[in-house]
DNA sequence: AGATGTGGTGTTATGAGATAACATCACGAC
DNA sequence: GTCGTGATGTTATCTCATAACACCACATCT
């Protein structure tokens, strides 16, 4: 996740509590709703939320088993179209990595500040909806869904 | 470029005099920049201007001989790497595509709307500078360069 | 002219990202 | 209990992109 800047410096990652507090509210509200919270499924969340920041899909595949077994790709890209179609991970296409959504609110349109340097992200929240809707309506456009990321340097790394 | 709604209608490609002149016109700016206008480099952008919609890497690079024969990889993402560097096209991370540049200024952030009925696209000038870079000011980000992509609808395709 | 530095190209090979296809399984509805 | 639906397991493959190294073109300096 880093580049050449020399200093490496991720934020630190979040505790075991709070992954484990995150994954419970997952599974209640997904359960609830009637989707399958399987164990795929809440191992890939675990690993995007232990890792706080974007994750490469073959990063999860290797990480999958907790002996250090790998999952068949299959696997974790499924589990990822999940977690991605119920608002709970995003897709970040620039880096092509996946990362546990930050946000409280759901249906969201997110666009993210990822720092070329250490990798850091950070997730805000639809920022841009005023000014990129009138751009799409001026052109007859009916937009669905956005893909919004800003590369730069995060404050630490400035 | 196109998916499940079953009336392929892409826009009319350019005519072969626009394409002749707009690659004239991109010659003539770079050479007095002191770049080198290769031909792997002008094929390549004859090839993004005639498509006049995003094209694959892999399409490029089977279309790049004359005469049928393909070129090797590294010859057309080499290319494009220069003609984005140059601002003559464009990577739109969300469909491994690029595009030709349809925007007069250089240097300038561009936004996508792409259709994902029929693969057009539209290119729009940064619409969502001031929204973003604020949240970026607000995160204490300093911000290189953005990947603005809206997906949907085109007008023909509603 | 000859030395040399820089940037571009050709070529081989491989790394990294993602999905197709098909068999099997779990589970709720009827 | 059988049937449909959605999830998973498994194999194989496809697509996207780059590393590494040799060689070449051209400008510049002496």
């Amino acid at each position: 996740m880093s580049e050449a800047c020399g200093h490496h410096h991720a934020d630190a990652p979040p505790g075991a509590a709070d992954v484990a507090r995150a994954m419970q509210d997952a599974d209640r509200r997904l359960t609830a709703e009637g989707e399958r919270m399987t164990p795929s499924r809440l191992r890939v969340l675990e690993l995007l939320l232990a890792a706080g920041e974007p994750v490469k899909a073959y990063d999860l595949i290797a990480r999958f088993g907790e002996d250090g077994q790998p999952a068949k790709p299959p696997t974790v890209y499924r589990a990822l179209e999940f977690l991605e179609r119920k608002g709970l991970a995003h897709r970040i296409a620039s880096i092509s990595a996946y990362v546990a959504c930050t946000s409280g609110a759901i249906d969201h349109a997110a666009a993210f500040l990822i720092c070329d340097c250490c990798g850091a992200t950070a997730e805000v929240s639809a920022p841009v909806a005023g000014d990129l809707a009138r751009a799409a309506e001026v052109a007859g456009y009916a937009i669905a869904r956005t893909t919004i990321e800003a590369h730069g340097r995060c404050p630490a790394c400035q």
